[in-house]
DNA sequence: CTGAAAGCGCTTACAG
DNA sequence: CTGAAAGCGCTTACAG
């Protein structure tokens, strides 16, 4: 007996839809209508269908579901890395709208390399995604062409910045800080330090930094480049460029420490309680992101809060309103940071 | 002028192999050997295929690929939760991996419901996935007859059991918080409490609990029900927690308090530090994790280390080995948290 | 080394 | 409401 087909290719051996249909006695067509368009199919031929399917333990093979409707219902996201839990809880956000919606999300970490970002984007868009959230807009203009080229509707997350070519949820960075900084220059300091994060493909950091700037300036000060610090994102680093900044002297020595997040801000803080000194007696400080320590820690750490796992939810449904031609495009949306006023910035004293 | 086909499909719009070849002046099969078997195409008509996709920017479609070579280069993870740095340090270790060896990876959140880790369990399986990780035992049969039946390579992370029909990478719970309460009992502690997570489908603080139990009993000791604090992972409830202990007379009040995790430690610390209560001096804590500010902590938590980002590394690695059929399967592994000694677990005084 | 063509498992326009 | 069949964009056994 020789085999019927010339080109024998295998098969992947899993139950596949034309299986169904012969169970059920009906053509693959009303199979794929059962599921997908229940209400072509009459009540009965469609419990016949299911009852089939079931009998079958058949699941539908995507490949080939993607390739005859092209649609995947695939999302994705690229953040800089899960190892900080502001991204995290964003991701965490989509990822659940995602899977209400009958999506499943793709995750991509940059490691805050631009060339590794883009190549995670290229890897989901040949698998298809139908769309793409991107937090910060320091990726290659490749990135963005490459999905504009094809209708994919992407946004950028986090950043939000009223000039950006692009559609963005998120905060302001640059107004945020500037906010902080005023507060700290409402309570009498003339001088200050900064601890920040590496500002390296970092647009977020960059306009923290300017936030900073754009307030002093008005004030006409500014920080003297040996007191703005910037390193890793670390307790460690936090406490040694407090002990650093703590070496000047008196005269000289900051009274305000600005610090790009409550991670850096924490690090000073135990630095500064090891050493004997007390904010607010002796420094003002202030951090960003409230984490859930930032309140219950002593002093009480002033801070801004976001509600990252927010921004998720809001871009995942954003994103899911255009694959659904409920809107043309995505719609930016600013979320205003929350600030937190605690006792770790207080008035600035003996000037 | 009627077109030449009847049915009309529309297509993607998107350029397709078939163009490349047509421009490469090539058929179809040189352009798919010249990009996947590059070998058996001579170097001449390889550059100009590769110049003709490059010159129309062709990005292969997945959904076809799959479907031909029933191959997607899609992994999957299922955790409970994001929102805690240990999971998103695993998937950050296993995204990485994946990555560098082609692969894009889905993840899904459970958050703590079985049901929901199945359902996004069968979305992965629907879309073609090739391996997948999940995060301890507690799943319904059903994901890992699912798995077996289809020969899907899978692999139960952070939780390692010797006992366990899955292989599994991770570390023993229960010998864990064993050798912790072991620790504490060598300190001469003879009266314990805990403050736990909830251990409601989470065979991972299952185990710890039985561990501490297994250690204590040992010592013909236990937990009393009321000393035994279960609830929420947060700074609050541990500090909460802690300050329903201490209202026990100095008589029935345990000098060691167990803690599921640092958090919940860290919480118990600080609620201890606003009433003038201090450790080791007061009473003995430890905590499991070890996160950042742990070690930073004044007292600093004594408590235990894992990588987890390792975890994660070997999961990846180990299912790529599978898929590529380096080994017939998954290779379980052991991994052993390391104690860390500070100073928030002395000897016991004044019994 | 290269090509013609079958086939992967679905969906959907068309016809009834 | 239902079916026959073309087509989605690739890969790969076969033949040369």
């Amino acid at each position: 007996m020789v085999a019927g087909s010339k080109r024998a290719r295998g098969g992947s051996g899993r139950v596949k839809l034309e299986e169904v249909a012969r169970k059920a006695n009906v053509s693959t067509a009303t199979v794929s209508r059962a599921f997908n368009e229940p209400d072509k199919v009459s009540e009965e031929v469609r419990r016949r269908v299911k009852d089939a399917a079931r009998a079958l333990n058949w699941i539908p093979n995507a490949a080939g579901r993607a390739l005859a409707s092209r649609r995947t219902h695939i999302a994705g996201a690229i953040i800089p890395t899960l190892d900080n839990e502001i991204f995290a809880h964003q991701v965490s956000g989509m990822q659940s709208v995602f899977s209400e919606n009958g999506f499943t999300l793709f995750l991509g970490c940059s490691n805050y390399d631009p060339d590794e970002g883009l190549k995670q984007a290229d890897a989901m868009l040949a698998r298809g995604v139908e769309a793409l959230a991107v937090v910060g807009e320091s990726h290659p203009p490749e990135l963005f062409d490459a999905l504009n080229s094809r209708g994919i509707p992407y946004v950028v997350t986090y950043s939000y910045n009223k000039a950006s070519p692009h559609p963005c949820i998120g905060f302001d960075n640059r107004a945020a800080f500037r906010r902080m900084t005023d507060h700290l220059l409402s309570l009498g300091h003339r001088r200050f330090a900064g601890i920040f994060q590496p500002d390296t493909n970092n647009d977020r950091v960059k306009e923290r930094l300017r936030g900073v700037s754009d307030a002093l300036s008005a004030a006409g000060l500014d920080i003297a480049a040996r007191d703005l610090m910037m390193g890793p994102s670390t307790l460690e680093f936090g406490a040694e460029s407090f002990a650093t900044l703590m070496t000047r002297t008196a005269e000289t020595r900051a009274t305000a420490i600005v610090c790009g997040n409550d991670n850096l801000a924490l690090g000073a803080l135990m630095a500064a309680r090891e050493s004997g000194l007390e904010a607010p007696r002796d420094f003002s400080i202030t951090g960003f992101d409230d984490l859930a320590i930032s309140s219950r820690f002593s002093p009480g750490l002033t801070t801004m809060k976001v509600d990252n796992q927010q921004i998720g939810v809001l871009a995942a449904k954003e994103l899911l309103a255009v694959i659904a031609g409920e809107q043309a495009q995505v719609q930016s949306r600013e979320i205003v940071p929350v600030l937190k006023l605690r006792q770790s910035a207080g008035a600035a004293r003996g000037r």
